[in-house]
DNA sequence: ATAATTGTATTACTGTGTTGATACAGTTTT
DNA sequence: AAAACTGTATCAACACAGTAATACAATTAT
């Protein structure tokens, strides 16, 4: 599983650990019902502790992005959010805010900043061709 | 000054007081040279210690939004950001991976999240007309 | 059945983030 | 010049977030 944890950073790692599994979902690198790491073995292979994985894969969890069975294993669910409409919106309307301040706060235009989100847009699963 | 403080959110006071001046500045409510409140003033407004007020003038002045003269007050700078293009172009990717990946999470596709943000980016500063 | 693997629960330690009290240092106003 | 305002620095207190050690419970493989 390809995920860096960076000592610096500032987010703890658990936090790093959910970040960096939602954007893999979130660009196809993961699919519905595929296996996770055990908590066990991904927590060796980043050099930290079980819980810190185990409580990244409960997070997780909670907000549905995977399905943990005990004694299983966790796996990639189905993708769809337990979220209602209003509450999405709510989510989304705060992140936008966020970006727009933080864009005019660099001096880049709302033009400019659509331009790049396309670009970035393009880029995000662009491994389909771009995989090694 | 109009700012909502709110003790859910979960986001510590001196956090939640940084974002809504951002974002007054960002969306043209405040001017640069404009004054701010007093830190004691602000503080007895907020019913907060003035320390919490004087931390976040001070996060403010870190990252170039605000510039404090001790003794006379703390007013907006003129809006030219420190960083270099490098750092700004870091931060927006990140930013903007994070959006695109919640947006994904929340079942909203490439296309309803750019139109979303358009209109977003309209009503950001439709004070000039709507202001009270 | 039994052993080996999985995730879970409990508990505790520790650092640090957030707030608070108080005294200091410059400006501005009177 | 003095008083009344500004922001700043220092120190302490407290809570909580993050991590860790260890034992428990369920599933899978032997």
């Amino acid at each position: 599983m390809q995920i860096q944890l960076s000592e610096a950073d500032g987010t703890p790692y658990y936090q790093q650990v959910t970040n960096q599994i939602k954007f893999l979902v979130a660009s196809g690198r993961l699919e519905p019902h595929e296996q996770l790491p055990s908590v066990r073995g991904l927590a060796q292979q980043l050099t930290i502790t079980p819980n810190t994985v185990a409580r990244a894969y409960r997070e997780l969890e909670a907000e549905g992005v995977v399905i943990s069975k005990r004694g299983a294993g966790v796996f990639i669910s189905n993708g769809v959010s337990p979220l209602s409409n209003k509450e999405k919106r709510r989510i989304l309307n705060e992140r936008m805010d966020a970006l727009l301040t933080e864009s005019r706060q660099l001096g880049v235009d709302e033009a400019t900043l659509l331009k790049l989100l396309r670009q970035r847009s393009q880029k995000f699963d662009s491994h389909k061709e771009g995989e090694k």
